[in-house]
DNA sequence: GATGAATGAGCGTTCATTCAT
DNA sequence: AATGAATGAACGCTCATTCAT
């Protein structure tokens, strides 16, 4: 019966709700199991159902709100990136970005949940369920596959963009310091486009760069 | 006397040398007061005459550590500074910053420890005994003086540079994903000196860039 | 299925009766809350399952001491109370008064510790079971109702009342000093018609006091 | 040599003054060693070498300023003492407590504090430097002797009396409850003459009481 | 599956007291 | 006589986890 594994999925989905607003209000540190199964309305024992411990419930959430974040840039973007011309796709990134920093301007308090426990690991393997299951790193690799340019190594260029944006942002969306959001914005475009210079290689008779 | 303030500060260094033993075998939340007044072999209630709680204990014990690495890159590093002409001194920056990496590669730990909690306002105003107290900021806005090029936003130019390098190292020195440290390295100096660029402002007749 | 109800509440009785008796050896400032758990056999964390914190329980036994007093003196003076005509009333009082003397003599241990603690706040807002939940105050009240007499401000002349017997009893009981119980009660019960004659009113044509 | 001894005695003078302080601000439980010493401007250790432990300098006190009130309505009330005719005698004894609750309404903190510690037997033992080092009760007594009336159980009286003026005012003066000081002051007084009617003994032809 | 009472180790912190200086 | 660094037991309290119902 497929009702009662819905129940259960509902009771995940509260316990989940219930432990991002708490970790996001006050930290995980701060929070304890008793608050996040009250918050969700359930005995204490009913946590540990579905979690096996507090960080559990952290992680899970880590990957959950960076997926989410992901898949609202892609939803947003999906209609420029359809009709984007391979000589565009670095224009393409820069968007992903752009819309990436303007979440976080808008939920700080997402950042600062995210960007504290968030690592590469976690990161390069999360699946993105609107499309076809991709990970995060995989929608990058996939606009740049569509490039007139190739580049090298590619996992290790995105590795450096995704920590450079994460923790510049980190940094200036919550401690408003050294700059303002919009002026870190436009020199990360900058040193981003820069980055991907570097790692981009000649191909063809065109005749390229580095 | 000074044999009382002697013994207090041998008193204030073996708890810091014991707390930061701790910390970075298991981090400052699975770390107890006790414990740390226990390997320092003194009393609990003798811990706090020297701090107000874990958490102070925890800041000394970052600064003190930047503090020591970029001390420790100076003092290497001072018979090259002495001799560079103007035209070496982004030279000069990206061997500070491959001697900090090398560091940070000998001591993982610390840099877990360092990473994980530093901000870039502490690390802004962080004073450096040996060098007339100058803050680890300034050494780098020294160096950058003395050269034959001007940059504009200086401050944000090398917030973007310790950014970088120090999330990109945390993650590929501890977590050995998604490259080799070397591999970084040599891609972080390539892109180090890409920032440098994009901030450098033309200043004289033979015309510069960006 | 009551049975867990009854558990929780036989819980709460040993908290009670552990503390009470460590309250009553040492007083509640000398009693920890681990001793209290202790001496009930049951785990540190349990108490607060059942009492916010130490002055939770002191309060709590406070009223129920008082209260356990009141309920005695009351069930032994049912008898004469219902036989009673209103000419006897200050009589009743005085039986009422003897009776808790008597009591607070034979269980010195107790007056010590309501004594220290009951302010009129408490006393005048406590409530008794066996008699319709009254409050101790509406049991004096209650007997002077059917009094001949009538009283003015009744409410300070009860506080009167009760203050002196406790505060004279309290000494005497305690530390033997100045005199004897027995000496005590013969002046107190003379002392307490005087205070009543006092707050007397004149109200038929037989003319009355003051 | 007394400069020796002026300055100890200094010394335990600042303590007290501390202390007293301290204790009425927030009471002696509250109050820690170490708070009384910084107070006084002195080392911990040497608190040690003038009381015992907390409890010494708080028993101390409470005499000390039992005392001073004392002394103070004996000043006050001297000029009408000494023209007092024995047939007033009862009055001088309602001036004496009006004084002293007069004191504890502008002092509520110094009532809070003797009231909850002041027992019958340090009271009763009290020595007034002012009076030939007259304690408390012979104060009373000094007065009552010169009456033309005789009383018996002098000190019994006595004892009833201050019971009953120190635990109303208690209540009264710090809790507001339940009348106000005047309304309270009225009445006591009257009881005051009751008692003292009840303690009285026939003396002379004219013939009287009890 | 869900509950929530019970646990008890462990937390950070305080503070009376001692004692070498 | 005076100091104040050091002690360490004890405090109130929290909380992840277990388990009988």
């Amino acid at each position: 019966m497929g009702k009662v594994e819905d129940k259960k999925k509902m009771k995940k989905e509260a316990l989940l709700d219930s432990a991002l607003k708490l970790f996001t209000e006050k930290g995980p540190a701060e929070t304890s199991v008793s608050e996040i199964a009250k918050d969700a309305q359930m005995a204490k024992g009913t946590f540990y159902l579905y979690f096996k411990d507090k960080y559990e419930i952290r992680d899970c959430l880590i990957a959950r709100q960076t997926h989410f974040i992901f898949q609202k840039a892609h939803r947003e973007l999906s209609a420029i990136f359809e009709k984007m011309v391979p000589d565009q796709v670095e224009d393409g990134i820069v968007y992903l970005l752009e819309n990436i920093i303007d979440q976080f301007t808008e939920n700080p308090e997402i950042l600062r949940f995210i960007s504290k426990n968030l690592s590469w690991g976690i990161f390069s393997n999360l699946r993105i369920q609107d499309l076809d299951n991709q990970n995060c790193m995989d929608i990058f690799d996939g606009i740049l596959e569509r490039s007139s340019r190739k580049y090298r190594q590619r996992e290790l260029m995105i590795f450096m963009i995704v920590e450079l944006v994460n923790s510049t942002c980190y940094n200036v969306i919550l401690n408003h310091a050294p700059v303002a959001v919009q002026e870190l914005k436009k020199e990360l475009i900058c040193t981003v486009r820069g980055i991907m210079d570097q790692f981009a290689v000649a191909i063809d008779d065109t005749g390229v760069n580095v």
